[in-house]
DNA sequence: AAAAAAAGTTAGTCTTATCTAAAAAATTAT
DNA sequence: ATAATTTTTTAGATAAGACTAACTTTTTTT
């Protein structure tokens, strides 16, 4: 259907709307796709001849239905394939995304939903991620970050923003890991700072931690 | 490593080497490659300067130790994902070969042994074809021909050449299946027909029916 | 052994996806 | 409101891989 580049494209812009206001705009894009600005605005020409994205000279892109279908797409075989290679072949937490980044080209629509029936059809990646079924529906909630809950929430953690030998450590020491169930036992307006209770344990954690774990709540 | 087109020119010169009496010819791995000559001539240009075949113009091509490793790197890839689609992922027979001609490129050394030892290290492809190990070493014997055996060897139907329906039918309607028993009680040399043994059955075949079916003694 | 046919190579073109350098538009600072 | 800066686009170049058409070498036929 597209080439490999034309979804991987489909995909940054799909990742950036979520963020960006109004059009995604060239430079943004060539970030997320370590690209010069120049190539950016080629292909978002082709997209934009290919209907799947709405293109303003100067002004920004943005997906349209059939291209923000296309990029769900990538994402479904994306974190399909992530929850395979960490469930079904053991592989790391952190090992999985560049695999994942290939085998979401992989042109096959039977594959990917028996690979789905395989796993007994996931809802998240291994990131805390939620995972489009067949049509694109995202049934489940986005992750939030720690540092978004308040005073009495709780949740699961299921996933780190950073992935710094240091952070992972500091995690470690305090037996918090993916799965674990957090709950906000209190927060300091001044510095957002709180104090968090894992499995009977209380912790104090600064904000910089808290902005760093996602959540499910 | 190496391009998915490379890959594919080593695959395709790997599997005509074994029936080529000297090097292989441009036209044959046009065929095989489903390109023109001059494209071929021009990869395998290429693949020279790497030192991945010996090509002499004019005269052919042939793969060099390190052509013929990495050419056993990706059929070791392509059988493996084979045994993946079919016993785990419950595709059909003559559905895997396409996919796996994708999955086949995925740059991951550690993907693919761990999905060896996810399965079991399989010493045989769904199509009867022996697995390279690691280090391309092919321990398992070769497929032949039922036509090619003589009276009294029996073996193991590991695979078709022929897949239209017709003849896939003719094999349903005697149960004789992937998998099953033959022995060949007798032999005619005036037209290679054969009378076989399948559990506990007898049947006649001709020739044409004994050159369309892989056995592995 | 010459002529004809087939096989293989070269030269030049095309497409896709990149890049650099220069120009134009939009934004921000003065 | 200008000027400076940043962002974005355009123009032209490059590399991989494929093609067509023309040419050369090898093989087969007569
Ligand atoms: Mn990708
Ligand atoms: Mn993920
Ligand atoms: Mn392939
Ligand atoms: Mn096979």
């Amino acid at each position: 259907m597209y080439s490999k580049s034309e979804e991987n494209y489909l995909k940054a812009i799909y990742h950036l709307e979520a963020i960006a206001k109004h059009g995604v705009s060239t430079n943004a894009i060539a970030g997320e796709m370590e690209t010069k600005p120049s190539s950016v605005t080629d292909m978002v020409k082709k997209l934009a001849d290919k209907q799947l994205v709405n293109y303003v000279k100067y002004k920004g892109t943005t997906l349209t239905e059939k291209g923000k279908k296309a990029a769900l797409g990538v994402v479904r075989k994306h974190r399909i394939w992530e929850v395979f290679l960490l469930e079904t072949l053991d592989f790391q937490w952190d090992e999985v995304h560049d695999i994942a980044e290939q085998l979401e080209h992989i042109k096959s629509q039977e594959l990917i939903n028996r690979l789905d029936k395989f796993l007994d059809y996931p809802d998240y990646d291994p990131h805390g991620d939620p995972i489009p079924d067949k049509n694109g529906n995202i049934k489940s909630a986005e992750k939030k970050l720690l540092a978004e809950l308040k005073k009495g929430n709780q949740g699961q953690l299921v996933g780190v923003r950073e992935t710094s030998p240091d952070f992972l450590q500091f995690l470690d020491k305090r037996s918090i890991a993916i799965g674990s169930k957090i709950k906000v036992l209190g927060k300091e307006f001044f510095d957002g700072s709180m104090v968090i209770q894992v499995q009977g344990e209380q912790f104090f954690i600064s904000k910089k931690i808290a902005e760093n774990l996602y959540i499910h709540i």
